[in-house]
DNA sequence: AATATATATCGCTAAATGGCAACATATAGA
DNA sequence: TCTATATGTTGCCATTTAGCGATATATATT
């Protein structure tokens, strides 16, 4: 019962379900994630947090950067199936259409370097594609 | 959008996942909910129109009582695939297999009627099967 | 009409949750 | 070693939510 609760309650937030469909075209790093969204990095580490304890991401460090991808579902059958029905649902939702499409066009390069020299406590461009 | 994080947050809650897997063996009405799960009647009545929003449950009035089944999903096609993998998802669940061998022998006669003559404010035998 | 009863709604409290800023950690590069 | 930077963690606040008791509503029965 707890690793459905789990995934259910990590699939309750419109942000998390956002960034599995943007996982769905392809591996993303924390600050894609943060600045596709236009939510607080701080923010978007923790929504990662609560897909990873469910079993819908996982991640792989490559440097300074974490990629995430969706999980094959091999250690939670209930989050397997729900990824996979997640494949055709919500196609249409205008805000993940928009996202699907934008996040193409997003390099990690020019995100996250943003944070230049001295500007004292600005977030680093969450731009809100 | 909408629609499939309602469906989420509804089985975001044990109490509710239960409610489910019950409707799946018969109809219920309120206070056989309420018995069964040892949770207080305002409470279970909450619980069925949060799972009646989201398309989850339907409900048919007799007389007194209100009985609830599972929806055909008709009016939320996420709701319908769910209830689709829930007829064979939890059945191992020590918690969901329990109450559904005690529901057969739970008749809402037996049940309901006991708030009996004078008792001031006690719970009508929540016995939590 | 008066009573009994099954359910829904309201008001409240405690806990969980999403959001952010600030700080801590870790790694890359000079 | 020192700096820059990507991420994780912590502390706080506002909102949501599950729980309850009390009350309101509706229907059946006398």
């Amino acid at each position: 019962m707890k690793k459905f609760i789990r995934v259910m309650k990590a699939l309750s937030d419109p942000s998390r379900v956002k960034i599995v469909k943007m996982l769905q075209k392809k591996e993303l790093c924390v600050c894609e994630i943060h600045a596709a969204l236009g939510i607080a990095q701080s923010t978007a580490s923790k929504h990662l947090k609560v897909l990873e304890e469910a079993g819908l991401v996982i991640f792989r460090k490559e440097g300074l950067w974490v990629n995430y991808t969706l999980s094959d579902g091999s250690d939670n059958p209930y989050a397997a199936s729900i990824l996979g029905n997640l494949r055709h649902w919500l196609e249409e939702d205008a805000d993940v259409a928009r996202l699907s499409k934008s996040i193409y066009e997003v390099h990690r390069e020019k995100i996250c370097r943003k944070r230049s020299s001295k500007s004292p406590r600005s977030q680093p461009q969450a731009e809100a594609l």
